[in-house]
DNA sequence: CAATCATATGTAATATTATAACATTCTCTT
DNA sequence: AAGAGAATGTTATAATATTACATATGATTG
């Protein structure tokens, strides 16, 4: 029964399993680091996950405006510092927005796929290009601090429905 | 006869012909297509090729305003999008800055190293990169519009001066 | 317990980056 | 000379992000 009218390339997932997953890690994650998810960071990074797409800090005060009144820019902008350095959400640097990251125990760094159309974020680890972007790097004699790897374009699903709008 | 006070992957070129070499190019490829590199533009470009640091817009402002009095943001951002439109210069999105484009008349993607010491950016084609992730987004099924690689680090250059700073 | 320290948050102001909208000019073509 | 298209001038404002200082909160320790 899924609704063909917000394509995505996770329309078919149960969202609200894939929600409890990423909290329930971030919050253990950050219990085994001793570092504190408070409310506003939680709150943040919930809001962050309603949805696959990127999010704005604007939109997210907002969004979080009428819970917590005192809500400013910076009490977003720490909370968005915070998730990063845990490394609980991207920054999408092509986009000045955010979305949850699926990766949080593993390797941060990964492939981001961004659909212009739907604007579903999708993470990939892709082995091989970070394995080739290593050695490039290795070559270069550059020393990593962070990577941004982020792909423009339209998705499978929504490549799809532009072919078979049905 | 290189000075090492101020560290760069290219601090051993000839940056006047790298300039020289830019901005012909430019002016080339803007004749074959029929577009016009006005003197905005040409200046705009001029003095992103100044160095091989990314400039952020409103500094080419100011860097720009003593020649023409008028300039004002969109007379930047105009150049600026005009100069990414043909290749010429990339926007390097996790700086929300502009660096010229070496690639002009091949591919324009590349690879970009950004050097948190010397600021300086270096280019690099990455093919064995780019054909990897060729196919990993082709798996994805993914149609790309655009790419935007950056890797944030410590240069080569950098790198042997902090381990041997005489 | 009081003192202090570190962390987190509240709050106001402001800095930085970018775009929108409309007027004007310039250049080419007819 | 008229008209079209491209480029630029000009003003205003939107969107994104940071700084600085005040306050609160909770843990630690003298």
């Amino acid at each position: 029964m899924t609704s063909s009218l917000t394509p995505s390339p996770f329309s078919e997932h149960d969202h609200k399993k894939c929600v409890r997953e990423a909290l329930d890690t971030a919050e253990h994650i950050c219990v085994i680091r001793g570092v504190q998810l408070t409310p506003i960071r939680h709150k943040v990074l919930e809001l962050i996950w309603e949805s696959h797409k990127a999010i704005k800090a604007y939109d997210l005060l907002d969004r979080i405006k009428p819970l917590m009144d005192a809500a400013k820019p910076a009490t977003i902008y720490r909370a968005l510092d915070f998730l990063i350095e845990q490394g609980l959400i991207h920054r999408v640097e092509s986009l000045n927005a955010f979305v949850g990251c699926r990766c949080s125990a593993h390797q941060h760094e990964q492939l981001l796929l961004i659909c212009n159309r739907c604007h579903d974020v999708e993470e990939r680890p892709a082995t091989k290009v970070m394995r080739a972007l290593a050695q490039e790097i290795e070559q270069a004699g550059f020393i990593v601090h962070r990577k941004a790897i982020e792909i423009h374009g339209i998705c499978a699903k929504c490549e799809a429905q532009a072919g078979n709008p049905n």
